[in-house]
DNA sequence: TAGATTGTTAATCGATTAACAATC
DNA sequence: TAGATTGTTAATCGATTAACAATC
């Protein structure tokens, strides 16, 4: 064991192993049995160190000269993130982006499942989403205690959120997946993961003002 | 002028500055005249030095005992993220998650005003979505030439995403909203802001497994 | 063997938090 | 006036990067 396990992982390094994950991935399907961290970080336009401290995180020890066995670091990686269980999901709020979600093919390789859809308003009730009918919301509750699901996504309205969120709490979900702007006050015990477009674009309005040299004061 | 406006202002507080927008707009709308940095932190869980130092980038100044004026404070973050001109922007890839992002409200909120669609699929070339005809791709560039549009927005298969960048930085566009999980190979005068689903969802999966107590590995 | 690569320990860098004087 | 709040300077914390020994 070379990493202290009792310390929690940094945030940011588990936000950079998917992309670690895509590489090794595509470098797999193209034959390449071992893999260099200096080769993944030069995919990715970072530094070789860091791919190096990342990547040990997951356990998975290279051989100098050689590098990592690919296939070895992708199984690291999948049982680092959970990945290698499907988790099921539920997804609360059937518009627009809810159908995006229910629609993504990306997720089983993510681990995800998103096993069932409910919405609020009687015109989506019962449709038939990408194989998954749409439930009102005086099921949901249930709904998640019987099949035991400890996932749920919120993708409604913001004033609609924080409500969905208690009924997640008090029906046992412990990971909450929230698309909506709306900062949302749940128990210590339930994780959140915020989805926030308006911080992404931000980042992209300054970048780009600061490219552009249109200093934006 | 109380910071040095030649250093770039630091990702994490800018993405922090949306949240505060939010706080201080929802503060307005409940007739408070003027706002503490205690007030807005302790709404959103954060530090109110944190939020004091974030607020400073905007250059508005408070007044001891009193506080922020809360307009003013709107104001100064508008200018600071540029929102208060609309940008135009194209969108390529009209499939669920571009319609999402086409129905989506609150961009007018953000300054930014999605102008048209483009899809490279015959099915869908033509569609009217939430009020724009979705455009065929050997158009894209005459499009972004004529109309100035300097922002775009990628949200196709992963696989077709590097062509439509290549498209999007020949016609002149400056800053990428990049939905796909693919990494761009853009020239140094493009900025590009990735959403990435998957780190997301890569820490929603740790914090669970640590809050669960199940360590992965 | 020589060179490339790993993995650890140390140094640097940047962001967050603390301390505190100024002030309405 | 006293207390709350701002805003700056300093200290701390954590992440990134550098240095380098080990090794296939």
């Amino acid at each position: 064991m070379t990493s202290d396990s009792s310390r929690s992982a940094p945030h940011p390094t588990v936000k950079r192993i998917p992309a670690y994950l895509a590489v090794l991935k595509e470098l797999e399907e193209a034959g390449q049995v071992t893999v260099s961290t200096t080769d993944v970080a030069r995919r990715l336009s970072l530094n070789p160190i860091q791919v190096r401290k990342d990547l040990a995180l997951t356990g998975i020890a290279g051989r100098p000269k050689i590098g990592y066995v690919t296939a070895e670091l992708i199984a690291g990686i999948y049982d680092f993130l959970g990945w290698q269980n499907t988790k099921d999901a539920v997804l609360v709020g059937a518009g627009a982006l809810g159908t995006a979600l229910l629609g993504y093919k990306g997720f089983s390789g993510y681990g995800l499942r998103i096993t069932a859809a409910f919405d609020a308003g009687k015109r989506l009730i019962g449709k038939n989403i990408h194989g998954r009918v749409v439930q009102p919301m005086d099921e949901l509750e249930s709904f998640i205690k019987e099949t035991n699901v400890r996932i749920g996504i919120i993708t409604v309205p913001p004033e609609a959120a924080q409500e969905v969120a208690y009924q997640f709490v008090r029906a046992g979900i412990r990971g909450i997946w929230n698309f909506s702007p709306e900062k949302l006050a749940v128990p210590d015990q339930v994780v959140v993961q915020n989805e926030d477009l308006s911080a992404g674009l931000a980042l992209l309005s300054v970048k780009l003002s600061e490219k552009l040299g249109t200093t934006p004061v």
